[in-house]
DNA sequence: TAAAAATAGCGTCAAATGTCCGCATTTTAC
DNA sequence: GTAAAATGCGGACATTTGACGCTATTTTTA
């Protein structure tokens, strides 16, 4: 499990060994099956994950029930809930596995002393930060101005390998629109 | 101007009066006009804006030229297009004025450069980006869930002061809901 | 102050979307 | 291996929403 870790750390941050080191000794290695939960609402959120193989998702539920998907984690990306984790107050978010999955783990207290003694992994953490800033943006816009079949022509397009490994229903559920409309855009599509 | 910076500064930094200075010392004061354009599309953007005074509109449009409201900044906010300043890439935003307004600006190098001489404004403006965050999360679920009525209601009890200064076309084109559709819900409400 | 522009409401019609229902197939779980 | 659950399609119908055109009023600008 640590190997694509390591990878990871390799390609995207060059860490000395002995950093990386550092960072694998105060993380947790976790299995998580299908359908388990990471994160649930009303909780404290503790830790920060990261995807070593498998697929996050992150939702938020509405008060009839209704579940509305974030965000979608596969291998090599991060998952968590920055506000709770970082204001230690209760999450109004879910985090499950879509699939059996490997993750490690850190508390709040040992990424943060980790960001305090490797500079360039809190650089790294602030770049993913501005990412994930434009990538909402992106979807923000994304909501305001496209029509469902626009949404879902850009999901498709920008996230294939995640596409094809999540039921359409959460599809829908991500772009904001409903199962039956997704199916007649598949369906006008087809007929193409 | 300058006083209403200083306040803010004050309130919500606590900084001594040297840092102050300083930041002082390398900002631009500016006078926009309403309808003036402090950032284009295709243009990089230069400078992180505080509104002393006034109201800002930061919009994007698409191919049919429609306009499309990103975000809202009366005084004592901020505004900026981060992507295009911290990469230097052209922006896709316009930021244009809505009301005669007041402004300081500083260029990224200074700002980086103020970041790195006082360690409470970078702490600072970390707590500003990460509370932006969260506010583009939770109108990414408002967008995925809320009904447009649930929108414009959120929109009024969130910013009644914002909403008081700009008509109504713009709190359609930020709800992402036509201006025909606002005026059924006011009118609706009205009859209760 | 007068002309022009912006604002916002309304009616009508058409298109898009959601809900509820059942059904068939695939996948999962014990 | 079998029962149960999940998945996804499709029909019928109601609701929501948008587009277009028109108008009245207010605000802006020259």
């Amino acid at each position: 499990m640590v190997a694509e870790f390591e990878r990871y750390i390799k390609e995207n941050l060059k860490l000395s060994g002995g950093d990386l080191k550092l960072m694998l000794s105060v993380a947790v290695e976790r299995i998580v099956r299908r359908k388990q939960l990471l994160l649930e609402e009303g909780e404290v959120c503790r830790h920060k994950i990261f995807i070593c193989k498998g697929l996050l998702r992150t939702y938020r539920t509405r008060e009839d029930g209704s579940e509305h998907v974030m965000m979608f984690s596969p291998e090599t990306w991060w998952a968590t809930d920055p506000e709770s984790l970082n204001n230690q107050t209760p999450s109004l978010y879910y985090i499950d596995a879509l699939e059996d999955s490997e993750v490690l783990l850190w508390t709040k207290k040992d990424f943060d002393m980790l960001c305090a003694q490797i500079p360039a992994l809190k650089a790294y953490s602030e770049k993913l930060i501005s990412i994930n800033l434009n990538l909402g943006r992106q979807r923000i816009f994304s909501a305001l101005s496209a029509t469902a079949e626009e949404k879902y022509d850009e999901f498709v397009a920008s996230y294939p390998n995640i596409f094809a490994r999540i039921p359409l229903h959460m599809v829908a559920s991500y772009l904001g629109v409903s199962l039956k409309t997704l199916s007649r855009i598949r369906q006008a599509q087809l007929k193409r």
